[in-house]
DNA sequence: GTCGAGATCCTC
DNA sequence: AGGATCTCGACG
């Protein structure tokens, strides 16, 4: 079993990477969320990018600056949560100052505390729809809207090293974007090749 | 397994 | 009013 112990958190200029870059090298990173229930983690298996003021399927799209988007506009390594119909979903922020671009996160692999994750999402029966998607996920780990503009260097919610070397990894279009012009089938989707936590289209 | 609809809430 | 989604129930 994972100790917590043994993990490293990706330092302040981890997050300075170019975005395209970031999402492939979040890939087997590990996400992990303190809550009062305890403290649970998944290992990261697909990402997206969002690529700010050229990507029409962006909050940001055009440097649209709103209270929702505002903290897209600063320094990267903080935590972009929004709400989506019923659901919280996760981004990290990436890209310098005023260039407003993040990479969401839709997928994790249950890695620490297990058992609280099963019981976050008890009422799912098969194992990987408790955490394959990114608003599964969310739910899965305890991560909400509280956890709007939290630096992801420390405590509650933290990116670390993965333990593993770099995962092989596919590309393709990104999900659920289907009125975003030429951006709709940009290849800025991301994921651990084989990993049966990814996402599935439909 | 695939499909369609409703949920339900924050943001603009 | 609309959405970077999820879940359930109805098929077959």
């Amino acid at each position: 079993m994972l100790e917590m112990n043994q993990l490293k958190p990706h330092l302040a200029s981890f997050y300075q990477l170019p975005t395209l870059e970031l999402a492939k090298r979040l890939l087997g990173s590990i996400l992990i969320k303190e809550t009062a229930e305890g403290t649970a983690a998944g290992l990261i298996v697909e990402t997206e990018a969002y690529m700010g003021t050229i990507d029409q399927a962006a909050h940001s799209f055009n440097h649209k600056r709103t209270n929702r988007t505002e903290i897209m506009f600063g320094p990267p390594g903080y935590a972009y949560t929004y709400q989506m119909h019923t659901h919280c979903l996760f981004n990290v922020v990436s890209g310098p100052v005023e260039q407003p671009e993040a990479v969401l996160i839709r997928a994790v692999e249950p890695v620490f505390n297990t058992p609280l994750i099963e019981e976050r999402r008890s009422k799912i029966k098969k194992v990987v729809d408790r955490t394959n998607g990114p608003g599964k996920l969310t739910k899965a780990l305890g991560i909400t809207m509280g956890d709007y503009g939290h630096e992801l260097t420390s405590a509650p919610l933290l990116i670390a090293k993965g333990l593993n070397d770099q995962p092989e990894i596919s590309t393709g279009p990104r999900i659920g974007i289907p009125n975003a012009g030429e951006a709709t089938n940009y290849p800025w989707r991301f994921w651990i090749t084989g990993n049966a936590y990814v996402s599935k289209m439909r």
